[in-house]
DNA sequence: CAGTTTGTTCAAAAAAACTTGAACATCTGC
DNA sequence: GCAGATGTTCAAGTTTTTTTGAACAAACTG
């Protein structure tokens, strides 16, 4: 098509734009954050990231991505937050530059642990306060039904509670990965 | 006040109106479905059969829950597509009427059936597509960097497909899971 | 059949979620 | 202190999702 068609790399030290495989990972980490319930552009940041072997400064993504500071600003917070990206600075430069956790077991226990986990502890205080309302009732059909629900939703906030540590475990543990320990 | 106070049972033959317990269960459900992604008028359907004992036909849903034709039609059509909820005719009777799956296990396998297997397996496609995208670059630096970012998705691929099938079995097995067996 | 009941569909309205960008804060070197 | 660089915040704008309700179809009933 023309001269940028040549190679990525532009006269100046970074590259521009994307490699069209870096384009589909990111498109499948922005498929991906959509199903996880997060935000498209979350999901782009960490497929950049995921993509790159060496840590991007803010503006790189804003460039590369084309969203604007604010999405980038608290896309970045967020993955830090998950434990899905983490940051340092290089010597003698103030940005802020991330890389992204590879690590399957990090990633899922760090979603769990900030979506999951807050879910099972709210789910403590709505039964209680289930209980409370039960004692108020009057109907004493009314009541026993809602005594029995109570007990079916305690047994099932068990059985999460348990699970959760379980897939925590679960996931990277990887028997054996064919080659490298990576993990 | 009226007859309607001493109890919420009409003269007719049905209730009209939620218990203050019922309320609290349809608010959890519905706060539930929000965090798995799900509209918010499944869960309440789905909490409010929960509820009950009898199963409900749509129009009683409508009437309890103050939502609309259409989004109870559509609540409910989705929610035995997971198998949250079941439906039968009663003799002598047109309409159909919905009782909710209370099997923690059954729940979960659904909703891994229809919202995960489906990722897992546009998975496949996707990697390779990239697969197809990676012959194609020409850079010998991101090609590389391609190659190893592929074989660590196809890594993830394998791991959740090994983890869903636990996932499945491992809810519901009520008492005690294996404390350390190797499946 | 004509009328009723039951349930579905889908375009438009409403609500919710996400993104943007300009204003604001913070830091750093001069 | 000033100027430039970096990063955050949040109100307003945009996009996406969900809900509504009226029109439609289908199945029964007398």
């Amino acid at each position: 098509m023309n001269a940028f068609s040549v190679t990525q790399e532009a006269e100046s030290n970074k590259a521009i734009v994307l490699d069209k495989w870096e384009s589909a990972v990111i498109d499948l980490f922005l498929n991906a954050a959509n199903s996880f319930g997060l935000p498209k552009s979350y999901g782009q940041i960490y497929g950049l990231l995921f993509c790159r072997d060496e840590p991007l400064a803010m503006d790189e993504v804003m460039d590369l991505l084309h969203i604007s500071k604010g999405s980038a600003s608290q896309g970045l917070r967020a993955l830090r937050q998950l434990g899905a990206i983490s940051s340092s600075y290089a010597p003698r430069d103030r940005k802020e530059r991330f890389i992204a956790e590879i690590r399957l077991r990090k990633l899922v226990s760090g979603f769990l642990r900030e979506q999951a986990d807050p879910h099972v502890e709210k789910g403590v205080a709505r039964l209680k306060q289930i209980e409370g309302l039960l004692v108020k009732t009057i109907s004493k059909d009314s009541s026993s039904r809602g005594v029995r629900r109570h007990e079916i939703l305690s047994g099932w906030h068990r059985q999460m509670s348990r699970l959760l540590p379980w897939v925590k475990m679960i996931v990277g543990k990887s028997d054996r990965l064919p080659k490298k320990s990576s993990d």
